[in-house]
RNA sequence: GCCCGGGUGGUGGAACUGGUAGACACGCAGGACUUAAAAUCCUGUUCCCGUUGAGGGAGUGCGGGUUCGAUUCCCGCCCCGGGUACCA
């Protein structure tokens, strides 16, 4: 019988699932391996063929874990809450969730074809409440903390209440936003609206008043990472700033340690730099300059303190809080024109007119705190508010900024860092010597910081301090469709809604809409209230439930608990996650913050959600094109179109198979083509093609279903991977499928003889001989190997070359073929299970043991050795392994052909390397 | 601009710590089987010159260097992909 692979793959899946094959539990007596995709998020598309790139790659390695003894853990689930869904609940009056439903249903029926290895028993969702009660417990848990410096930790807010009440705030070091000092009997004093606002100051989910990035189109504010060119990631609609009172998680309090952790994870550089930038520490100081005629200081903050002489004039941003206090009443009407036209620009036309220099003077002057020289204090809105401290001592001869600035205002440029050029261009390098620098002359960049920030500490100038990019996370959405935050209000103070009472469901309202007078849509739900006191009306965001599901998966029905202590200590930490590299920014530095705090608070031992990340590429889409002659219904072959006038239209690439076009199905593609002639070469119609995006518009979406179908899921599986290595970004092409295809067949018919016309199962209980062990052998020492490096495209290749070698030898011994069906299985599991049945086994494949290799079946006693001379490889000689240096030297030498090749010309040299090359040298 | 990746046949790619460049597969060409086609199988396939099946030369984006030997290491450039953008 011919392999049917639709068949056999229906039955497996059935059988897997009748079986519950895949169920992970708890078993000490085997090491965990914990195999994670990242959190899908269900649009109405359902899968494209780009998709399941990363998920096959994880699958067969869990697969492969397995078999290698491991107890794995390889869930799927579903971060349902987002925007799409939300937008097009608007369009259509239809709830989210029924659509979000809908969409999973797709998937799964999708994810069920390919034939993964998840266990399905720990599906998770986000918008359960069963699941985001503990999203909103987390949340509490956030408010109900605060973050000490001093033991670098969270800790609960309760110890810091205690402190305040017997000592105020001078002593605490901690992450906050509070300004005021206040001694312990000061705050004994406060009410409890005061006391209320202060504590908001230390909470790690807090209420601030901040400039946030405001999106008229979606109605809501988004985080940083979701605005991109001064417009929305989902969209792409405008993003203004806008001061609000908004929801905020102190991720700021772990920047250092988001940092430090990058070191001690196996996640790729280039993800890793990102998170780096994107945290962006820089070492410097905060120095104060005196304002000339005030009693009043500028902080400002600089990564250059050895320049601190070459600073000419002071920045401060239009936002600053001293602006009004600066300004002379000369100054008053240009300087506030200035400001409210910087304030109102939108974020794109700022972005825009980057190279646009603006400014203005204040007509006040700092005294510089080494020359006393009196510097002139400008407005620039090159300096941002939200960054240091909103002010800059503007050093132009050694900042390109800087420089622009003074260049345009006619500013004073001293130079003080030898080594530049300063009449055509600031010297920012951090290289040379100090000059014009008073006690910093002769120094080096280096020293010179140092000195420059011992001699600001003694002062009592200012302070060596390290600056962070990293803003705090917004976490309010002015949205529906979002886990509801579980805090009401009660005389206007923020209270925690009990434990007892989580979940605070989401409610239901008329219109997923803003309310007339501009209230987010929760505010439309009946009775939005808790003990009848108003609940929070903003929702949390679409990152909040994926920033903690890997650890739900350890225990996904758990009601007491967001995981029991028992799986948490078992399962621990993802071993290998599996995802896209657009998450470097967001999700997955959420993820690693709310696992440090859970971590701090007690909750979990490990510190890094994550132990290794692969980014998986991406897959683009491959279009092909006809060529219609102008104005006519005609098309003509590709490499016969320069003939003609034509014009290049998009076609199907469903009906493409190797860039040959399928006439008839063209002409049923559109009406329009229904009597199109066509101009053909060798009788075919040959498309051209192009890399772009995949999408519906240029007819290049491929979607699994078809190629399951097609080919069958291990056909599909197996070609992913051959494509090339998992990381690489790559069109989607299926013409080299057959391959693949092919490989299948003839691993089948290994097993079979034939039988007239029909393949008969047969295979036999003979010893193999040695070659047929060796070429066993060798292949699963390889594929371990590719395994390890996570080299999958190399896998495939040595399988083939394994079959391929098998079946020239005509090898049909269960020796042979056992351990080959176990070794296949994690990328074929279809046709792997059939095989192992029908070899006589009854329990799954998946429950086998990884074959070991052994080193007797592939000592060779003799090897080919390249003869190059002067590196140029001429001919092979077989020369015995154990041969020593001089033996091989020797035999060389003598040999015929080499004394031939090498016609009595001297030999200068001759390098051996046994086992491997020899070079003669001439 | 800055920071990461990456440039190897007609195509996807292989070559693990410097040691036979092009494994494996697609495509293409020729052949076998077939009334024919599909499927399958066999042979060839980096390029150039040459040819009886001899032989020779070039070659991993470009130019240099280190080395007996470089796709691999170093220096300088070019191109492509991704990230980021007044962060002081």
């Amino acid at each position: 019988m011919e392999y049917n692979f639709s068949e056999t793959e229906k039955k497996w899946q059935d059988y897997w699932r009748a079986n519950a094959t895949y169920r992970a539990s708890i078993d000490k007596s085997k090491p965990k391996y914990y195999v994670l995709d990242m959190f899908p998020y269900p649009s109405g598309a359902g899968l494209h063929v780009g998709h399941p790139l990363g998920y096959i790659a994880s699958d067969i390695f869990s697969r492969y874990k397995r078999l290698k003894g491991f107890n794995v853990l390889h869930p799927m689930g579903y971060d349902e809450f987002g925007l799409p869904a939300e937008q097009y609940a608007i369009q259509t009056g239809q709830h989210p969730a029924v659509t979000t439903a809908q969409n999973i249903a797709r998937y799964r029926e999708q994810l069920d074809q390919i034939g993964f290895s998840f266990d399905w028993e720990r599906e998770v969702r986000t918008s359960d409440p069963k699941y985001y009660k503990w999203t909103q417990w987390i949340f509490s848990l956030l408010f109900n903390s605060w973050y000490n410096n001093d033991s670098k930790k969270a800790e609960e807010i309760s110890s810091l209440i205690s402190r305040l009440e017997k000592e105020g705030n001078q002593k605490v070091n901690a992450a906050n936003s509070e300004e005021r000092i206040f001694s312990a009997a000061e705050w004994n004093g406060f009410d409890e609206k005061t006391k209320s606002d202060i504590l908001l100051n230390y909470r790690l989910a807090f209420i601030s008043e901040a400039t946030v990035n405001w999106c008229p189109a979606l109605g809501t504010v988004l985080a940083n990472e979701e605005v991109k060119d001064g417009v929305s990631e989902r969209g792409g609609h405008p993003v203004e700033r806008k001061l609000m009172k908004q929801w905020s998680l102190r991720i700021t309090a772990y920047a250092q340690r988001l940092l430090d952790g990058l070191d001690v994870i196996d996640w790729s550089d280039s993800l890793k730099e990102q998170q780096r930038n994107w945290i962006g520490r820089s070492d410097g100081a905060e120095v104060t300059f005196q304002i000339d005629g005030m009693n009043e200081g500028l902080l400002i903050f600089t990564t250059r303190p050895d320049t601190i002489f070459g600073a000419t004039y002071m920045t401060i941003a239009p936002e600053h809080e001293l602006v009004e206090k600066l300004t002379t009443s000369d100054r008053r009407n240009e300087v506030m024109a200035y400001v409210t036209e910087a304030k109102n620009r939108s974020e794109r036309e700022r972005m825009a007119e980057v190279k646009n220099i603006t400014g203005v003077f204040t007509g006040s002057y700092s005294i510089h705190p080494f020359s006393g020289n009196k510097i002139p204090i400008w407005i620039g809105d090159y300096v941002l508010a939200g960054y240091g401290t909103g002010a800059v001592m503007a050093v132009p001869a050694h900042d390109s900024r800087d420089y622009a600035f003074a260049r345009h205002f006619n500013l004073p440029i001293v130079e003080v860092v030898a080594g530049g050029n300063i009449a055509e261009e600031s010297y920012d390098a951090k290289e040379g010597k100090l000059i014009n620098s008073d006690f910093l002359n002769g120094l080096d960049v280096k020293d010179a910081i140092k000195k420059t920030i011992g001699e600001i500490e003694k002062r009592g100038l200012g302070l060596g301090k390290v600056n962070y990019r990293l803003r705090d996370a917004i976490f309010g959405r002015q949205r529906y469709w979002g886990e509801p935050i579980p805090i009401y209000y009660k005389n206007g103070i923020p209270q925690l809604v009990e434990a007892k009472d989580l979940p605070v469901v989401l409610p239901e309202v008329d219109k997923y809409l803003p309310t007339e007078d501009g209230e987010p849509p929760l505010a439309r739900a009946k009775n939005w209230s808790y003990n009848g006191h108003p609940l929070e009306t903003t929702t949390m965001p679409g990152w909040a439930g994926s920033s903690w599901y890997f650890l739900r998966y350890m225990d996904a029905k758990n009601e007491n608990a967001f995981a029991s202590n028992q799986a948490l200590d078992y399962w621990k930490d993802v071993d290998l996650y599996m995802g896209g590299a657009e998450h470097a920014t967001g999700h997955l530095l959420y993820v690693r913050f709310w696992t440090k705090f859970l971590h701090d608070r007690g909750f979990i031992a490990i510190d890094e959600p994550a132990k290794k990340l692969i980014n998986q590429g991406m897959i683009q889409g491959r279009s092909n094109f006809v060529y219609r002659v102008k104005d006519s219904n005609k098309f003509v072959s590709y490499n016969l179109r320069k003939q003609y006038d034509v014009t290049d239209l998009h076609v199907d690439v469903n009906i493409v198979e190797n860039d040959v076009l399928d006439i008839e199905a063209f002409k049923k593609w559109r009406e329009e083509f229904a009597a199109a002639e066509f101009i053909l070469e060798d009788g075919k119609y040959i498309c051209g093609a192009e890399v772009e995006k995949m999408s519906k518009r240029w007819w290049n979406v491929v979607n699994p279903d078809d190629m399951v179908s097609k080919y069958g899921a291990d056909c599909l599986r197996l070609y992913k991977m051959f494509l090339g290595p998992l990381e690489l970004s790559k069109p989607w092409n299926t013409n080299g499928i057959s391959g693949t295809s092919g490989f299948i067949r003839k691993l089948w018919k290994l097993y079979h003889k034939l039988d007239g016309r029909d393949l008969v199962w047969e295979v036999s209980n003979d010893e193999p001989s040695k070659a047929e062990f060796k070429a066993l052998h060798k292949t699963i020492r390889k594929v371990e190997e590719d395994m390890e490096r996570f080299s999958f495209n190399t896998s495939v290749s040595t399988f083939m070359i394994c079959v391929n070698e098998l079946t020239d030898l005509k090898c049909n011994k269960r020796a042979i073929l056992e351990p080959l069906a176990i070794i296949v299985s994690p990328y074929a599991p279809h046709i792997a299970e059939e095989l192992w049945s029908q070899l006589g086994h009854k329990e799954s494949i998946t429950k086998a043991t990884f074959p070991q290799w052994k080193e007797e079946y592939l000592v060779e006693s003799e090897f080919a050795y390249p003869i190059s001379v002067n590196g140029k490889t001429r001919l092979n000689i077989a020369l015995s392994l154990a041969f020593t240096k001089e033996e091989i030297e020797r035999e060389v030498l003598n040999s015929e052909e080499v004394k031939k090749l090498l016609s009595g010309q001297p030999v200068k040299k001759i390098i051996v390397v046994p086992g491997r090359i020899v070079n003669i040298v001439l």
